[in-house]
DNA sequence: TTTTAAATCAGTCGCTTGACTTAAGTATGG
DNA sequence: CCATACTTAAGTCAAGCGACTGATTTAAAA
């Protein structure tokens, strides 16, 4: 009974050394250049194959990484969801899209790299593919979007996905650059998270609200 | 005097098949994913020794590769800063942003790869510096960057420089998705690069001009 | 206690890597 | 017409790769 548990708790342990491991070497170098030997090492595992043996290939590996990080976003965007409520403004609708990723940034132990993981991973066609199913399986974001939707001024849809699209690239990768300056120890233009997402919740309501050009 | 050209056009054709094979395979799989070898193979060569015979370090490729389309772009750029003057309107120095780049894209024999090679490229901190050093040499991006400050409304210091890392992130991954979805043959909110270039700008300018939440 | 199975370790397999060396081919300049 | 210098070809080398195998440890179940 509790005795599974304990063996449970051995792999449980190897399974997370082996997913920061892979996480932060995955962010620093890309996912394909980096063996499965050297996250096994990393890991301080002696078994060049423990990869294989917990997540089997390297997408399932992926997939796990990205998992682990879309549930702890989730918990803070519901939470997000409830203060939003019923809200007309589209800022609102935006912060609930914003602010729950970099307050998961802000909460993870410093050095971060799950924002450069993530960038690295959507660059590749077939990984791509995992993190956007991680992503959609969330009803929090589902609701979000939609809520959002209702709000937003009516717009050509070619130029809806358009800035859907626009306002993804720009969550993402300016949270990774910011990351990686953190990491750098350079300089960023914001002190904190907190301030980082205001910034960047200002940048893309400007963007939906902007007017077409036909 | 005319014979040295015959021995030196040989090597150029070798070079530009390397140029052009490794800009490929860069962009699909990533700058160090991909070996040395992989690079000559595909360019035909059958000495696997080509590319260090030819540019020395994978930099120094990832740099000729970079510099050629550059020197394109400031052509380009060029002619629209003629056409922009003197204009005291946001939009005009947004687009002479962003047009050079796309007009660059368009150009280009289909399929291309040069977008998304840049976003590969970025993401790697040591390459990125190779690439932000062929960009700043740019005279033409230099009075743009200009021309684009004056008649830019008064914004804090911080606030400037982090749109304008969202104003790159924007060309960069907009250009780099709108590449993949066209060499994947998957659907594009727009029809043409000259298309996609105007709602980009519609964007951007809406992202510089954003309320600013102190 | 003994048995069983999960988890880890240790090592092998054929293959590819970057760095390097050697040889062959070829237009040029003497 | 030959020697030279530049370019391409071909092959070697140790190191590292993923995939696989069998042995060992360890806690659970019998």
């Amino acid at each position: 009974m509790a005795g599974r548990a304990v063996r449970q708790e051995r792999a449980d342990a190897t399974r997370g050394a082996i997913l920061a491991a892979a996480e932060r070497l995955f962010a620093e170098r890309g996912v394909y250049a980096v063996s499965n030997r050297q996250v096994s090492e990393a890991a301080g595992q002696g078994n060049n194959a423990a990869v294989g043996y917990h997540f089997g290939t390297k997408a399932d590996l992926v997939r796990a990484i990205a998992r682990q990080h879309a549930e702890q976003v989730e918990r803070l965007r519901l939470r997000m969801l409830g203060e939003v409520g019923d809200s007309t403004d589209v800022r609102d609708w935006v912060a609930a899209l914003v602010r729950p990723v970099l307050e998961h940034l802000a909460e993870l132990p410093s050095p971060t790299w799950y924002a450069r993981f993530c960038a690295q991973v959507m660059t590749d066609p077939a990984l791509h593919e995992i993190m956007t199913d991680e992503s959609l399986a969330s009803p929090a974001l589902r609701r979000t979007v939609e809520g959002f939707n209702r709000c937003l001024p009516e717009l050509p849809i070619e130029v809806h996905i358009e800035r859907g699209a626009m306002a993804r690239h720009l969550i993402l990768h300016m949270c990774a650059e910011r990351e990686r300056a953190l990491a750098e120890n350079t300089a960023t233009p914001r002190s904190s998270w907190h301030d980082a997402a205001t910034g960047l919740i200002d940048g893309i309501v400007g963007l939906w609200l902007a007017p077409v050009t036909r």
